[in-house]
DNA sequence: TAGTGGTCTAGACCACAAA
DNA sequence: TTGTGGTCTAGACCACTAG
């Protein structure tokens, strides 16, 4: 019957008395040498317990001073950005491709900048239409760093999807995404099918792989037919949110 | 010159190996008493290596079996949403707001559904413009479950934000989240002034306290005037993601 | 100087899996 | 039985901050 790891039971006891009010924001919270003595803990158990509790955003810390309850102020809430096959996966639909372009290009100035790139320099460039159920639901306009990209042009997207063949060759550690509402252009609306009045959700995405930026991708949806489904706030707070790049 | 401490080193060795293909997805990753032989490190420092490793998403662990690189699959990125009033503070603007309507109602079908009350119960409605340096920013459609909404006629919203007001009665512990791109009625239009092809970023966000849904808002945006900056990737994947409610 | 967090060690006991 | 992860201890050294 013995219940909780005792670095947990730390944790829940310190949880419960911030969330009583007993310990407010910027309060001080015991420190390691504290706890060995009044939890009877070794100093390494308090300290895993502080640590999880930083990580989980409860507390800050800060070395040589001491560790306090942090001001949780805004919960962030955060949406998820499903890949567009999965997504549609989920729902247990259908999903169809058609490449509308190909081909190896050299970087504008904007796709260059995107991309950490030299103006100029070689980038793939891939438009793509992603159906559900033979109904248009994105545009993919996508860049790749040539470098990252090699047997791009042998590539099917039609049966593999560019965000799939990238996380194979190379490992995403890193994005970044923009969401915005606008209104799409001649070719776009011919694309997705879209009616003159419609707008788009567009999602622009640039990942990152050990360190570099690697790809760059404007991803257009009908506003009648795509909404990005979002949820849940978890109960601890996120910390600080390093962007990638300056 | 010092650079990592060893766990760090262990860790982004391993990462290192997952990134580049030597390990492989369900492939076996050392167990700590082999980290102990290899990398020269204490038991302790091998099992915080690994144990983050899991925490991050990188591996996942069982006990009496051993530690295995997880198969990611699909790294659902995330997008934050942010309450405007600190979306603009973070940007140094100055924030201001402007009541529209502030009253109860009887909910409608569908406010009643969403707030999973009966049809016609009562409910505080709000309707407020946002704006980032005098310019409107966001149109807020809010409703409250009444019981929750207590002083609900007398507050100020223009001086406390509705967020915050709500996160003080009732802290909230779960958000559901919904972002569409559409076009404007002509009161909104109106309210945000905005141009005549202009589309909107629809927030559609409802939380949940103790278990009961408190609010449901609309939050309209010019599409040429605001992005949903989300960010990054957290390099651990995201494990279960219950949903709030059926 | 004393206190803090950050890290590391070399042991230890346990529950659990697989052989 | 052997190996695994899960936890815990009682020390230790360090860099940093504050008085």
């Amino acid at each position: 019957m013995n219940a909780l790891p005792r670095y947990q039971q730390l944790k829940q006891q310190i949880i419960g008395q911030i969330s009583r009010g007993e310990l407010k924001p910027r309060d001080r919270v015991p420190s390691e040498n504290e706890l060995v003595g009044s939890a009877g803990v070794s100093r390494m158990t308090a300290n895993r317990a502080l640590r999880e509790l930083n990580d989980e955003g409860y507390v800050e810390r800060v070395a040589g001073v001491g560790t306090f309850v942090a001001d949780l102020q805004s919960a962030s809430h955060v949406l998820e950005v499903r890949n567009i096959a999965d997504e549609i996966a989920r729902r247990r639909h259908r999903h169809s491709a058609t490449v509308i372009t190909q081909k190896n290009e050299r970087a504008t100035d904007e796709i260059a900048t995107s991309l950490r790139i030299d103006r100029g320099a070689s980038v793939f460039h891939l438009l793509l239409v992603h159906r559900e159920n033979d109904v248009p639901i994105q545009l993919e306009e996508r860049y790749v760093v040539a470098s990252f990209a090699p047997n791009c042009m042998q590539q099917d997207f039609c049966r593999q999807t560019p965000s799939a063949w990238l996380s194979a060759i190379a490992p995403l550690q890193e994005a970044e995404h923009k969401v915005r509402a606008a209104m799409p252009n001649d070719e776009i609306r011919k694309h997705l099918q879209l009616g003159d009045r419609e707008p788009c959700l567009v999602v622009i995405r640039r990942t990152w792989s050990n360190g570099q930026p690697v790809s760059f991708a404007r991803l257009y949806h009908p506003g009648s037919r795509f909404e990005l489904t979002g949820h849940y706030t978890p109960p601890g707070i996120r910390k600080s949110t390093p962007e990638p790049a300056p």
